[in-house]
DNA sequence: CCTTTTATTGCAAATCGTTTGCAACAAGAT
DNA sequence: ATCTTGTTGCAAACGATTTGCAATAAAAGG
């Protein structure tokens, strides 16, 4: 069994709730589509298992998740108006979005810690969470003329 | 004549178009509401002055000047699908958004820069732009009980 | 194992934020 | 003052997401 499935079922089992065929396959989709897919690519992902799963369920579901702190969802596009949802809960790991390609690549920096910090000791915030998104060109575009 | 108003007109002269009463009266609201207006709070700002401007020429004209380079838009908010206006052009400015109040601070900080060279460096990526913004509590909120 | 309870689903319709086509209007050049 | 064409208001379209509700199906209890 899969680690997201275990994980909610052991939320399951604390909280009460069911484990669906729907979520089940949900969760495996998840944990299959690597790069920060829409509710859409996940949506057309589940429906090759069971094409009855209605695009609702799949909001639903990603949302349980996400106020369960299991996924996170993020605007990575600038123009486009879409949730990307990513298999993983808190900040602490952040974003690259070629504007050529979209591609999306993660990476993480001790220094954001020092950012944080720095900005609560100026501003006397409490600082709970971060994001912090590049945008520009990968090395494959980069190389490709226009 | 205000700032952004100077900055517009000597946009019309070189590349044509108009200055109308509307844009005028959006120009100004963009700079009186400092704080990161929506699209519908600058058009209730400006209704007061002409209520028959519509919602879609607010829109139009903040696209406008963000391709102008004037102004820029952000999704400052985690849950709202809302893109919030910032009467200043690019990045190198980051936010802080107090999640009870809704307050937003503005910050700056210089490590920034080293955290896109880092990047940049490692995964051989052109970083364009950067997006950073901190959630939490402000000073007051946090003094306030729940 | 069968019944019962109620969480979860599918569907359609609603909603929210934003964009667009188009005819009417009004800047500003002539 | 007139003409040209960029800009507006309106209504309708749009994309992404959420919601109400009756039907379905987990899993708890007998």
């Amino acid at each position: 069994m899969s680690n997201l499935v275990q994980e909610v079922n052991l939320r399951l089992q604390s909280d009460g709730g069911r484990m669906t065929t729907q979520r089940r396959l949900i969760l495996q989709a998840l944990e299959r589509l690597s790069d920060h897919p829409t509710a859409e690519e996940i949506h057309a992902l589940v429906r090759k298992s069971d094409p009855s799963i209605n695009l609702s369920t799949v909001y639903r579901t990603l949302r349980w998740l996400e106020s369960l702190d299991l996924i996170s969802s993020h605007h990575l596009d600038q123009n486009k108006h879409q949730d990307r949802f990513d298999p993983v809960s808190a900040t602490d790991h952040f974003h690259f979005r070629c504007e050529k390609c979209g591609t999306i690549i993660e990476f993480n920096d001790p220094a954001v810690d020092d950012l944080v910090a720095s900005f609560e000791a100026r501003h006397n915030c409490q600082v709970k969470g971060a994001t912090l998104m590049f945008y520009g060109l990968c090395p494959d575009c980069q190389s490709k003329k226009d």
